[in-house]
DNA sequence: CGAAACTCGACTACTCGAGTTTCGGTGCCGTAGT
């Protein structure tokens, strides 16, 4: 003890990286990160993959006494992050799913509550039952991990709902510092992660740099369905391998891949509605690389993916947000060497995803959950909503967690719903249909700002950059629209391929530096925002209430739309 | 929102076109039946 107290906490902890972990040296991110969780501050940390995120709850975890939750979206990853654990001698960890045998589960409780194990691999599914937490609250984890964590703002409004209640889960086990792990995320993402998981307002944040200057940028728009079909195809047989080429569909994934093998290439298609015996040989396959495949993915492909050599990632067609497709594209050239990351779309494609995004629980559902919390009276679980309400659990949570949102109904100490005093079921349904619509308006706006990336005329890395909160000075040189620029070729550059249209990107207009990205600005009409992309004569900026709103500069400053916010917090 | 699948009537005998409906994407979980 005396000897540990005159250690700091910086020395402890590269200490115990040496020796437990065998890492020499921690990477300047890694040991702020670390220490902000030791000093028991809630910590985001955004770092790249391969930049040694994991090694923050690894570390961290083992110098704090109590056990460490982790929360992980998958039940292979969980795996993958056991394995990557250093062997006997080391922490051990175990994990707690379905897809074990309920004797391996029993023993992974044991090993907890006697304190052998010192992580715990969990789903966010597992968390919202009341067993699993009271288990976890009686060993008294000190630290709460959420790995992936940009799949709180991704999947909790509706594919996976419960990410939205881990904050409870938090409370429930007895409130232990929060560390959040994401590879990408926007600032209005981080944002969202941190609200979601109640994360302390002094929260720490650690943000490593976003720029991968070795991916290559490019964006070929068609006006036929045809035609992009066949450059997609070229361009995958083309390139070095290997590489993954993203598609909106199955049914595309399985035509892709088939053309594809049809040159002779080894291609396998993969998505959610093969046979779980078919996708980790196709996986196993890509990682071994014994096969120089070309993998034909759908988004299910590439979490937890830690493959160094891949050399190109193609998209067949418009993913539904610039985080997607940043996560996606960040899946290239992780080993430094060069690699070209190529958007192939047609306008139509917006349709798609338009109705991936913006499909909402519907105001009938809100009703029904909304009169069953309020027909109940008091405290009511989510189980019990659903068999009053005869909808599926995750629909339940879904609206649920809306109304909670809307303020509408309250989720107390033992998770259970209640009504909020005063508001009736009707109010509660109005309140949270309207959240509902705020949210769809969001997600339109993050598509277009998707289309913005595919149509602007300038520097793509600077578009991609500052969508992330990072300024970027001049031109990369390495996107389409840079190379176009140099050699000034008429062939050379993206004009729509069977339509003529380009041009060069405006110039700047004399405003444009009194608006950088992160200037939060209020707007007459639309209220309070933050710039986060000047280009041209135009900013993007980010409202509160409004989603993404492009803006010209010239009527900004003729109207005297926007002005400059100083106040720093609010 | 948009493409594909389906339905249906016309007009001719199996095909065509217009109109209508359906479907599109990510993973946990638990339980029934071998």
């Amino acid at each position: 003890m005396q000897a540990q107290r005159a250690e700091g906490a910086p020395e402890l902890l590269t200490r115990t990286a040496a020796d437990v972990f065998g890492w020499d040296s921690l990477r300047p991110g890694q040991l702020t990160a670390m220490e902000a969780v030791l000093a028991g501050r809630d910590t985001l940390v955004v770092m790249p993959t391969g930049a040694g995120k994991s090694a923050v709850y690894q570390v961290a975890g083992t110098v704090l006494a109590g056990p460490t939750v982790v929360v992980s979206p998958l039940i292979a990853l969980q795996r993958d992050q056991i394995a990557g654990l250093p062997g006997h001698g080391g922490p051990e960890a175990v994990a707690v799913n379905s897809a074990q045998g309920s004797g391996e589960t029993k023993a992974a409780w044991e090993a907890v509550r006697h304190g052998d194990a010192e992580f715990l691999f969990l789903s966010p599914e597992q968390l919202a039952k009341d067993e699993v937490l009271e288990r976890l609250a009686e060993a008294g984890p000190s630290l709460f991990v959420v790995d992936e964590a940009q799949c709180v703002a991704a999947w909790g409004h509706d594919f996976r709902p419960d990410y939205l209640r881990l904050a409870h889960a938090v409370r429930r086990v007895g409130g232990p510092t929060v560390l959040a792990l994401t590879a990408t995320a926007s600032p209005p993402v981080r944002e969202e992660i941190v609200r979601r998981l109640e994360m302390g307002d002094d929260a720490a944040q650690v943000v490593a740099g976003f720029d991968r200057p070795n991916i290559t940028l490019e964006v070929r728009r068609f006006a036929d369905d045809a035609d992009r079909r066949r450059a997609v195809v070229e361009r995958a047989a083309a390139e070095a391998k290997p590489g993954i080429v993203y598609t909106a569909t199955r049914r595309d994934a399985e035509e892709y891949a088939a053309e594809l093998a049809g040159l002779g290439l080894s291609a396998a298609a993969y998505h959610a509605g093969l046979p779980a015996g078919e996708r980790s040989r196709v996986h196993d396959a890509f990682l071994a690389g014994d096969a120089d495949v070309v993998v034909v993915a759908t988004s299910a492909f590439g979490m937890g993916i830690d493959k160094e050599d891949v050399r190109f990632v193609l998209h067949a067609a418009l993913p539904g947000s610039l985080d997607a497709y940043y996560q996606e594209i960040g899946r290239a050239g992780r080993d430094g060497e060069p690699a070209v990351a190529v958007l192939h779309y047609r306008p139509g494609d917006s349709g798609l995803q338009r109705m991936f995004a913006t499909r909402t629980p519907d105001e009938e559902t809100l009703g029904e959950v909304a009169e069953a919390v309020h027909d109940s009276g008091g405290p009511v679980g989510l189980d019990e909503l659903g068999a009053e309400t005869d909808l599926s659990r995750r629909r339940v949570t879904a609206a649920a967690n809306l109304l909670e949102q809307a303020g509408a109904v309250r989720t107390d100490e033992a998770g259970q719903v209640r009504p909020e005093p005063g508001v009736s079921a009707d109010d509660a349904t109005e309140q949270a249909a309207r959240t509902a619509r705020a949210r769809k308006r969001l997600e339109e706006s993050r598509l277009e700002m998707m289309r913005a990336y595919a149509d602007t005329p300038g520097c793509r890395r600077r578009f991609l950059l500052g969508y992330f909160g990072e300024e970027y000075e001049g031109r990369c040189g390495n996107c389409d629209t840079c190379r176009a620029e140099e050699s000034p070729d008429p062939a050379a550059g993206t004009p729509t391929e069977g339509v003529t249209e380009t041009g060069d990107a405006p110039p700047e207009h004399p405003a444009a530096a009194e608006y950088p990205a992160g200037t939060r600005v209020r707007h007459r009409e639309w209220g309070d925002g933050m710039v986060m992309n000047e280009e041209g004569d135009r900013i993007t900026v980010l409202f509160d209430s409004m989603g993404y709103r492009t803006l010209s500069l010239s009527a900004v400053t003729d109207s005297d739309l926007l002005t400059i916010r100083t106040d720093p917090g609010d």
